[in-house]
DNA sequence: CGGGTGGGCGCG
DNA sequence: AAAGCGCGCCCACCCG
């Protein structure tokens, strides 16, 4: 089915009319990637590259100042067109498709915004759609057997319809007893209202509050919560839904996540909560008989990326080490816990009890570092743009934000944002080499046979393989971190340790 | 009764 | 209302 620009349309060969190219190594050039490549990995296709349009359409729009068109790309119904390689040929505007039109006008902006990283970024987050799709269909190896064991172990059997399980019932009726009256511990109103009238002033029923009060409740209270969530958001109704093929016993989790669903360019989920997964329910994510997962996450990577991001020599010589926290105790308070707050506190916009005088520690020994996220939080008080270091930037503030900065609560309106422009240059920074990394990785494992990425998680990646290749694995996430970095920050001596464990279960790494 | 909101808490 | 960033999910509760 000849179509302009060497297209590829939906067809009954479509996968072999895509292999037929991928030979070439071409850039394709897709609609949206979360909609359109499940259908060709369901015909057995793989795409080693491509680009989103409508990823890239958002970067674009907001690198602009401008909120992205509602459908902003569609698939053309008359030309039939899905796919199409990069670069297309131009006939004349009467020749182009619609995605033709599309990928042009982006490479133009592209350019126009005159940002060294917005290709590198665009390019890493069509790679995230492609990766993303791919994780969903090949899921998370999960034992149903270990987590019923887990869940009866907490809980108890599984219990009819409309009750709850038993040991959690037990817990209930705990924080009834200590209350001395009947009360449901899920509704917030009648637990404030029991503790005011046990003469206790709360202001709310958080834990972090709850922390400081004298009452035989709060302990029963905490741990019918924690065991309630485990049992609502991932018990057997969760599993039932999200955990499918379970003939051999293996099941595989399949979540759908969502690239770029934070405006930081983190990913999202929707629906299985994969990105929240208590570490109590870690267990069951097991590899499969005679394989191993490769599970590898990169420790303190925020502050090593503040200091590359800002130039601090003084604290990208601290990235040499393992924990920058012990690393830059003696400079930050003297203490590792005081290090962090320090630091944390500096990315985040803390300003209270400790938080406030370790700051300043960080602006005299750390200026560089410290005057980069000061200078995001002051632009985006008076509602400016932020870029990170690719150059995704963040959403212009909205009408309704100028309207209340102009209001009472103007003061408190500038300072959140503050917070949020300061926090974004950091975390949509390490959104972004996360990426770069998945997207090395990616590739690395495919053309080596070593095994198959299963999940991520926004500084976490994890690859199920077969156990004689586990150690193989393990080096290449190793040299996908080194050319992340390098591809960030070239010669720079930031170091972002990544260190991969080989386990059997999810629940042995960290 | 069904949708929207807020509290609370899981993760990084 | 954490002392401060980003999310998703569940429940109770409120409203139309």
């Amino acid at each position: 089915m000849p179509l302009p620009g060497g297209a590829v349309a939906y067809h009954e060969d479509l996968a072999a009319a895509v292999a037929a190219r991928e030979d070439e190594s071409p850039r394709w050039v897709v609609a949206e990637a979360a909609r359109d490549y499940p259908v060709l990995l369901e015909a057995g296709a793989r795409l080693d590259r491509c680009r989103d349009l409508r990823l890239a359409e958002r970067i674009l729009s907001r690198v602009e100042g401008r909120e992205p068109p509602a459908h902003a790309v569609e698939a053309d119904p008359d030309a039939g067109t899905l796919f199409e390689r990069e670069p297309a040929p131009v006939d004349g505007p009467a020749a182009l498709t619609r995605l033709q039109a599309d990928w042009l006008d982006q490479r133009r902006r592209t350019g126009a915004a005159a940002l060294p990283g917005l290709g590198a970024l665009i390019a890493a987050e069509s790679a995230g759609a492609l990766v993303a799709a791919e994780m969903s269909r090949v899921g998370v190896p999960f034992d149903r057997g270990v987590h019923d064991r887990l869940l009866r172990d907490l809980l108890g059997p599984r219990p009819s319809k409309g009750m709850r399980p038993r040991k959690l019932q037990a817990l209930a009726d705990k924080v009834v007893a200590a209350f001395g009256h009947q009360l449901n511990p899920d509704s917030t109103k009648q637990v404030l209202a029991a503790f005011h009238a046990a003469g206790l002033e709360v202001k709310t029923t958080h834990a972090w509050e709850l922390a400081s009060v004298d009452h035989p409740a709060v302990e029963a209270l905490k741990t019918y919560r924690e065991h309630a969530r485990v049992w609502t958001a991932f018990g057997w109704n969760w599993a039932d839904a999200w955990v499918g093929g379970a003939e051999d016993g293996f099941g595989r989790f399949r979540p759908v996540y969502i690239v770029g669903g934070a405006d930081t360019g983190r990913w999202g989920t929707d629906g299985g909560g994969a990105l929240q997964l208590p570490h109590a329910v870690r267990e069951p994510i097991r590899a499969a008989p005679g394989w191993k997962l490769v599970a590898a996450d990169a420790a303190q990577l925020e502050p090593r990326l503040l200091a590359a991001i800002s130039g601090d020599e003084a604290m990208i010589a601290a990235t040499a080490a393992d924990d920058l926290y012990t690393e830059l105790a003696p400079r930050l308070g003297g203490e590792r816990s005081k290090a962090k707050i320090a630091l944390i506190s500096a990315m985040y916009g803390g300003t209270s009890g400790d938080a406030a005088q370790l700051v300043q520690l960080m602006r005299d020994r750390f200026p560089a570092a410290f005057d980069r996220v000061e200078a995001a939080a002051r632009t985006g008080e008076k509602g400016g743009l932020v870029r990170t270091w690719l150059g995704r930037t963040v959403p212009a503030p909205s009408e309704r934000w100028w309207r209340s900065l102009n209001s009472d609560e103007g003061t408190k309106v500038a300072a959140s944002r503050g917070r949020f422009t300061r926090n974004f240059i950091v975390q949509g920074t390490a959104a972004e080499w996360a990426l770069v990394l998945l997207a090395r990785l990616r590739r690395e494992l495919h053309e080596a046979g070593l095994g198959e990425l299963v999940f991520f998680l926004h500084d976490e990646v994890m690859v199920h393989c077969p156990a004689e290749r586990a150690e193989a694995a393990a080096a290449a996430v190793e040299r996908a971190a080194a050319d992340a970095t390098a591809v960030l920050f070239g010669d720079m001596p930031v170091r972002i340790p990544l260190r991969p464990k080989v386990v059997d279960s999810y629940a042995e790494a960290k």
